[in-house]
DNA sequence: TGAAAAAACAGGGAAAACACTGAAAGAATA
DNA sequence: TATTCTTTCAGTGTTTTCCCTGTTTTTTCA
């Protein structure tokens, strides 16, 4: 008996041609494509049409993978989901993980890889690569105090614009003193330097996208 | 007959893909596929090797797909080269053009639509979208005074760290009053006020990949 | 080789960012 | 209600960035 797979990603091009190559796997079928997590659930209000695995990209307009996983985790537990995405990211990696993914595909991988990953999440329930492990390794040793507030998270995109401090302090309706506060608390937290180091950091964990 | 085509693109599981959409297409072949620009140059060593048309990914390691146009048009006028990329980014866009690719496929590209884009390219000698085209037009207007010194692009990529303007000095060799002079001239060319918006516009430019 | 242009550098002042300590107001908890 | 904790904000001083106006040195080229 084949195992029902479903592809969920933006890029056509790009679930298309994974179609493609999961349907010429033996023990697998795509039952359809998807183009965000939105699509997705919808078409799941028919039980034909629910999967025993899918293969989900994580940035997605409108709903995204990480999200998605989260609810799939909620109301469709037995539906396995392996994270297929194009950059690799430490922080999305995790989430994605927290969210309930079983594993994590990073973008260089091969045929034969995808069809392993495939049957291992079928059949022993996860698949991680060495990437993988060192990151989810390396990650329970950074994530001390790493925890952002809401303020900090909004004050951290406004200071990835051109804004000064002022003009970030009359965007946030507070005083320019408690911006700098922010500044100083996820200076802190995420042991940035400076402006310019939070702006990287931000980028590189996805906090702003440019 | 057939158009040969290769596909050169760093992520493995989306060129071996892409190759295998190809295939299905009536008029195409797929002759092989590369992980980025020298990859492919090694292959041209053997005349055998060289195809119709090429199937170009942008970022890659080693030899960008720009890299590999340029000199794929100076060195090997006969074969053609369609850009194939999953951001859709202005400026990008413009300099593969530039570079000589015959066109420029987005994220969102169907099958059929690719397949009619290879077989524009190979008979009409180009394909564009609308979007390129548009983008094409736009890109006519704010193409003044913007050449930068070799100096400057130096400086503009250490400014996109968190260094201090003392810190780039040193690295540059040379005076703190140079890095100054370097700083406010970028900002006059570029139109930023301050470096926050520097490193945006290099980003969105590519003039650093963070 | 001499004039013009470009690149490197300098001074100084205003504005913004950084770094610290600490106080007041509000929310949470027992 | 008293206590703790969090959030917001203030004071103060230092460093860095920004933005002028210039001078000296090097390059260019007619």
């Amino acid at each position: 008996m084949n195992y029902s797979v479903v592809v969920v990603d933006d890029h056509f091009l790009l679930s298309q041609a994974i179609g493609g190559l999961v349907q010429d796997f033996k023990k697998f079928k795509v039952l359809y494509l998807c183009k965000n997590g939105s699509e997705l659930l919808d078409k799941f209000d028919d039980k034909k049409n629910i999967p025993d695995l899918v293969l989900m990209d994580i940035k997605m307009p409108i709903l995204n993978g990480i999200e998605t996983t989260e609810i799939l985790r909620k109301d469709f537990p037995n539906v396995k989901v392996l994270a297929l995405s194009i950059e690799e990211d430490e922080y999305t990696i995790l989430k994605m993980l927290r969210a309930g993914a079983r594993g994590y595909l990073l973008k260089d991988t091969k045929k034969n890889i995808l069809e392993e990953a495939l049957i291992q999440v079928m059949e022993k329930g996860h698949y991680y690569t060495n990437t993988v492990s060192q990151i989810l390794v390396d990650s329970l040793e950074n994530e001390i105090d790493t925890e952002l507030k809401e303020k900090e998270i909004e004050f951290i995109k406004l200071a990835c614009t051109d804004m000064s401090y002022k003009e970030i302090s009359e965007a946030m309706c507070c005083s320019y003193k408690t911006v700098e506060g922010y500044r100083d608390s996820v200076h802190k937290k995420l042991k940035v330097k400076n402006r310019i180091g939070l702006v990287l950091f931000a980028i590189h964990h996805n906090l702003f996208t440019p």
